[in-house]
DNA sequence: CAGTTGCCTTGACTATTGTCAATTTATAAT
DNA sequence: ATTATAAATTGACAATAGTCAAGGCAACTG
């Protein structure tokens, strides 16, 4: 861990420039915050914060992927969300006491950037219009909790998987996709709530259902509506997904 | 549905000022608000709005229960939450492209006051406090899902009935509880996401493994221990819950 | 290149939940 | 009270997902 050399800092602006909530702020204030940020290279398993642990920053994963869950004290996870590049995470503590809701783990190789919360903290207080930046991006994520939530109840294992596949792809566009999966199979399990087990032989019955051509991560279809007709029958909205984010493989 | 009558302003006023989100707000513009408000007692099973529709206004119970739920074409359900009088629903469709993220339906003969959504978020934008409270707000209820998809995951039926028992119950109290449920069992049911059928079976499940005494919709403990052991176990939070709000019954 | 490791798959079995139908119990209405 | 109506329970069975153990495959390592 180190703090941000010069050279560096510039990089560092743009990466946050690139995130919504921060369009919000003026340029001296996103550069002072630079100024405080840390960058972290960790190895794949790293543990960057614990569920209750006291939360002094926030972070945003500039490069790898990272795993948010809960687990009970017998080891059980619940995974919450695996977020790509670009993706922040930790700052919601801001509202739960200061304490980090869910723990967080490197899922790969990854590079992080910590930015301490007070200051966030204080500046949505002060700037009116990053606390209604802030609103949107929960009202979002609020969106996207309830959609999962309803898809646990709704959609069996190879809809799920269907379904994640779909939000993958390039939904405006027509005939033959390719997809690859952005992580580890057991991975994308823990990701829709289901054993590897039950994930390998759910994609199975969604490859024998839909007749989509499944190679090791990558998957081939004719066309999304192969996918779309087996998953979205049991989900409340209709395709094509109107909720998507631009950088697509994680909730915003 | 009617307009307010003056002699009603006043329960009004006070009933908005009970709502957390409103102790950000001037007399003046409660007042105002309270002007445009309408009431409408509404039987079981009345439809209040759909889900996608045009979002004009949002919604406070005065009496009776919500539930809310999002559904697929063929009409199975998955139900969101099922809220209290004092209890306000419909404002989230501010940041969703003035859409009903789910539909509302009263379970039960209900008094429903509603309110135009225009000048709520005309407020938030223009009251930073406002704007900060409803962020709590959003953030309480943030954390409530993220909760709910954990004990989707980590819990089962029975596991799950008994956390429902625990959070209905006073948490702080010792020695010998008793519980009534606030609404039917099969609402109890699709609140927890499972079948009537799987509700009873469940029930008697977790009575023979934790000895509570069941009599219709009413519930005794010895004490809270009897049922904490049993559901906590398979929870990332400790027991007791720190997320309960002072009226219980429905999440906040 | 052999050997190790981790990921993925498969089989056999169990547990949990859902479905359908029948019945009982509770509630409300006349 | 008597009936109509809805809610809850129960049994029999099916579907879905989880568990445990074994084997296969591929990537990395020395």
């Amino acid at each position: 861990m180190y703090v941000v050399k010069m050279s560096q800092q510039g990089r560092i602006v743009s990466v946050l420039k690139d995130i919504p909530l921060f369009k919000a702020c003026g340029d001296a204030w996103l550069e002072q915050m630079v100024a405080q940020a840390q960058i972290q290279k960790v190895g794949k398993g790293k543990i960057l914060f614990m569920q209750q642990d006291e939360a002094h920053r926030f972070f945003i994963i500039l490069k790898g992927w990272v795993k948010l869950f809960r687990e009970t004290l017998d080891g059980t996870q619940a995974v919450v969300d695996i977020l790509p590049a670009g993706h922040m995470f930790g700052e919601a503590s801001i509202f739960e006491g200061d304490l980090y809701p869910y723990s967080a783990e490197a899922t790969e190789p990854c590079e992080i950037l910590s930015l301490p919360l007070r200051f966030l903290k204080i500046e949505i207080e002060e700037n009116p219009k990053l606390a209604l930046a802030m609103l949107s991006a929960m009202a979002r994520y609020r969106k996207q909790q309830d959609q999962e939530l309803e898809h646990r109840v709704l959609q069996n294992a190879p809809q799920r998987i269907g379904c994640f596949l779909l939000r993958l792809a390039d939904q405006t566009k027509d005939g033959r996709i390719v997809i690859h999966l952005p992580y580890d199979k057991t991975l994308v399990a823990s990701r829709l709530g289901m054993q590897p087990e039950t994930f390998s032989r759910a994609l199975s019955k969604l490859k024998a259902e839909t007749g989509i051509e499944v190679k090791g991560a990558t998957i081939m279809l004719d066309d999304l509506e192969q996918l779309s007709r087996y998953s979205c029958s049991a989900c409340s909205s209709e395709f094509p997904c109107k909720d998507l984010s631009t950088s697509r493989g994680g909730k915003v």
